[in-house]
DNA sequence: TAGTGGTCTAGACCACGGT
DNA sequence: CCGTGGTCTAGACCACTAG
């Protein structure tokens, strides 16, 4: 990858924001201090600003100016509304399996490289509530190449991705998925308090990290009756 | 809305590309030929190409030039797999209700606006194929508002999309979704050709548009069992 | 070597927000 | 009024592609 000078400025401010120096809702130093802190003109800070703004890292207010955005850590993923976006509803995860090392599932829809198969797996399972109604049952698996240390480690705020990428500096950037409606099993019915043989909807996912040799499989299982799974996309 | 020079040469090339003027694989125009014709500067020349680069138009190759790319008109929307984005394999789309005056459904998960109630609806039905297979039943309703003679006309390429795009210069800039599964009733398992119970993945969408009173509101129901549903995202 | 896109400079004027 | 971001000019040098 070319060193650039736009490169630098906006990973130093992506680092801030990630490691938390510059917050939610605070503003960044306008362009112009940019241009006189950094020495460099102000179409080369807009330039930086302007992928902040594209992987949604900022927002910009004219006359104002540039502030830390609440970051969707969607980014066309698929989210259960009521959840991850609902604010102030009583949301509980539940470790049904913490993270450990275990054999990569043979059932997963994206088959993990070769590379990866040769490592070991790390695995987790989690249960996700909307209050005490359990909705969706998750099965994340990874490749143990680049997190040391994250086993035994409690997630940021409790999230995986949060953790992946305030401590290893590690993206999603990009996923597949695969959507299907199948009966629910006697396993997942049990978790999610339903009758086994009611249709579920079973997301297979593949994310995609700036890390190349580390791709996350995830094969949810959400129960749609109460909480359909919603998701939005906008310019 | 401001115009702008940029906004200018964007959309003066945007029309010759969504009316087959510019051809997918043709080259632009490059960067300094822009500048000269239109006597503006690289810079304001370059922010017009990265909109179209941010929209999926074009793709630019560094030491060749731009070209015209096929446009995956999915925006973060679910695909079929082997659908929309399977190519030579044998797709078939059935009007089961071709295009005309019907009343707004009152089932549909996102509700139009007083506006849209108002005027009057507009709604097809389609039955989706994988050669022979029904995957797919498709409802689609909209204010008729925007499109005129859309009625009795056929769709480019058999794609109402395509038809927005082309005949009425309307984009699709954002969608909303839920997604469920269900059991199938008796006439979607019918045209699906599954049994009447059997889950399938209900899908709603909100087609937001570039003509504020313009939004299209969708009902999919489809069979997942042989072709699951998929999309990706990357960057 | 000529032409393309990628990066960057050093200015300018404008539109918006708040004092 | 001043400081902010939004648009735009007129250059420059570099890296990549291809004849």
């Amino acid at each position: 990858m070319k060193r650039t000078r736009y490169k630098e400025i906006e990973t130093l401010l992506k680092v801030k924001i990630q490691h938390g120096v510059l917050k939610v809702g605070d503003y960044l130093p306008s362009e112009n201090e940019l241009c006189t802190n950094f020495s460099i003109t102000r179409t080369t800070v807009r330039k930086a600003l302007d992928n902040l703004l594209k992987e949604g890292y900022i927002e910009k207010k004219h006359g104002k100016g540039s502030l830390v955005k609440e970051r969707r850590h969607s980014l066309g993923l698929l989210n259960v509304k009521g959840f991850s976006e609902a604010v102030g509803m009583n949301v509980n995860t539940i470790f049904l399996q913490e993270p450990a090392k275990r054999e990569w599932s043979t059932t997963t829809s994206f088959r993990p490289s070769e590379n990866e198969l040769k490592a070991n797996s790390l695995h987790f399972e989690q249960l996700r509530c909307v209050g005490d109604d359990p909705v969706m049952l998750e099965n994340n698996w990874f490749a143990d190449l680049e997190l040391k240390n994250i086993i035994g480690q409690e997630f940021v705020e409790g999230s995986f991705f949060k953790t992946l990428s305030q401590k290893y500096l590690i993206e999603v950037t990009g996923s597949e998925q695969e959507l299907r409606a199948e009966y629910a099993d006697e396993r997942t019915a049990g978790y999610l308090k339903i009758e086994p043989g009611t249709p579920i909807l079973h997301i297979s996912v593949k994310f995609h990290t700036n890390k190349s040799n580390l791709n996350i499989y995830s094969e949810l299982y959400c129960n749609t009756m109460k909480y359909p799974i919603g998701n939005s996309y906008h310019l």
